[in-house]
RNA sequence: GUGACCGUAGCUCAACGGCAGAGCACCGGACUGUGGCUCCGGGGGUUGCCGGUUCGAAUCCGGCCGGUCACCCCA
């Protein structure tokens, strides 16, 4: 047998780590069905046509062959290839399905995909994303963008992790003013803006002027608008300040400011506005969203989104969305990297039976499934080693009670593994504290 | 996909051309059926993989795999 070797960008966690993932994912579940979003899911892959339809980003798609295929065959359009995010599913499932759906339709749906990416702490070639979306028929109005931060907010803020910050934009407000400028390719403009936090003012300025004919007066406004940045609505005066107009940046305009105002009702402090969030798709009609991890921001975004208009099309339906998606691999991966999590025990199991001697196993198993009729996470000992070593197996894997099966007609006793306090106790009666049920998830602080 | 740095026991690291080691962890015993402390003992490695140089390679060279960082892109 070959040496074994992991494989890079697909990450397989230990048990306690998945643990965490799975409480994490039921607590976004939760609140995502909480904000009335229905559960999807969609198959692994889509013809590589569908796929291909967002753009450049063909150099990532995994590809599905089968081993017999004729050698030399080439990929045809309808080859099927893994599927790289949640929303290109999405909307085809929307168009497939209409007749059946009911709109406005607001979905979520976790689940793997694939990117064929060089993998990075933090970036994967298998990982899960936790998606959000709201489409309509023909038109989608303007409040679900101001509502979409509130559920991302909600889902992550109960979760031992550290504070999300969502920054906000409007392709709007950013091409109504670049045309009101008198740049008319605004995609150009919008992709050397994007790169601002990471290459800075200097060499913004010298890509407009290359890629985007842009003249001096016209560069310094485009800095002047990506400098601009608050957590309430005066970045709108201090947009109008820059002097120019455009229909489409006072649309822009207002509907981000509507975002910031509910966002700072409901969950004050999560959500700015950001003249510099720009997001690379080029789908995203309206508001765009991009949030970190506090304390992780150089790992890049860990929730991403947007309005769409034009993505689910077909004929003359239109279905207008707007979706944000939550990179939970990235989330797990950069604070298991940090040591910023941790479990209350590896092991589901609550109480240990131990095992007097090997003749006593059906007595244990009868307290086993008594125990687990109350939905309290039991196992009974592997095998009658001395106790000190049956206690040790349950210690050693954080398991918080042994169960002494009473012999010769003594009463039962539990031991709690921590305090060392032992008490009789009675199976179809006793239960742990609520804490010790289950697992609990808790944030690692003050590592060094 | 491009470039740079790194790979020794489960973990953290020594040995840097000449017998592959320590601490922690794990297993056993002292302690005869109630763990954690202490002491004693034990098992563990084709030095990431393949090839090359050399009398001799963990050590030097090349390729591959894996990890990290910067580009690119993105969750």
């Amino acid at each position: 047998m070959a040496r074994l070797t992991p494989i890079s960008g697909f990450p397989e966690w230990l048990p306690w780590q998945r643990m965490i993932e799975q409480r994490l994912v039921d607590r976004l579940r939760a609140a995502f069905e909480r904000h009335g979003f229905s559960p999807l899911e969609t198959r692994a892959v889509e013809p590589l046509d569908q796929l291909l339809r967002k753009g450049e980003t063909s150099k990532e798609v995994y590809v599905l062959r089968r081993l017999q295929a004729e050698p030399g065959e080439e990929i045809a359009d309808d080859a099927l290839g893994l599927h790289f995010d949640l929303t290109v599913p999405f909307a085809r499932f929307v168009l497939e399905n209409a007749g059946r759906l009911q709109f406005p339709f607001r979905r979520y749906q976790i689940q793997k995909v694939w990117r064929g990416e060089r993998p990075a702490a933090g970036r994967y070639r298998e990982f899960c994303q936790a998606d959000i979306d709201i489409v309509d028929r023909e038109t989608l109005p303007a409040h679900y963008e101001a509502e979409l931060p509130l559920v991302l907010g909600d889902a992550l803020g109960s979760l031992p992790i550290p504070p999300v910050g969502i920054r906000a934009n409007n392709r709007k407000l950013c091409e109504g003013f670049y045309l009101g400028l008198g740049l008319d390719d605004p995609a150009v403009v919008l992709q050397a803006v994007d790169k601002l936090d990471k290459i800075g003012p200097q060499r913004v300025a010298e890509l407009l002027a290359e890629t985007a004919q842009a003249g001096e007066a016209q560069i310094k406004a485009c800095l002047a608008l990506a400098g601009i940045s608050t957590g309430d609505d005066s970045f709108v005066p201090a947009v109008r300040q820059l002097g120019v107009e455009h229909p489409l940046l006072d649309e822009g305009l207002a509907e981000l400011a509507a975002v910031v105002a509910t966002a700072r009702e409901h969950a004050p402090g999560l959500l700015v506005a950001d003249m510099k969030i720009a997001r690379g798709l080029d789908y995203y009609t309206g508001t765009v969203y991009e949030a970190q991890l506090r304390g992780f921001e150089s790992a890049g975004a860990v929730c991403a989104g947007g309005r769409y208009d034009n993505l689910a099309t077909s004929g003359t339906d239109r279905y207008p969305g707007i979706g944000l998606s939550i990179g939970v691999t990235r989330i797990l991966g950069l604070l298991f990297g940090a040591g910023a999590l941790a479990l209350s025990r590896q092991v589901p199991t609550c109480v240990f039976v131990a095992l007097p001697a090997e003749s006593d196993r059906p007595a244990a198993n009868r307290i086993a499934a008594a125990l687990r009729r109350r939905d309290i996470p039991t196992e009974v000992s592997a095998s009658p080693a001395k106790y000190g070593k049956q206690i040790k197996v349950a210690a050693r894997r954080g398991i918080p009670f042994v169960w002494f099966p009473g012999v010769d007609g003594a009463p039962d006793e539990v031991k709690d593994i921590r305090s060392g306090e032992q008490l009789v106790a009675d199976p179809e009666c006793w239960g742990p504290p609520d804490d010790d049920r289950y697992p609990v998830v808790t944030a690692t602080t003050g590592e060094s």
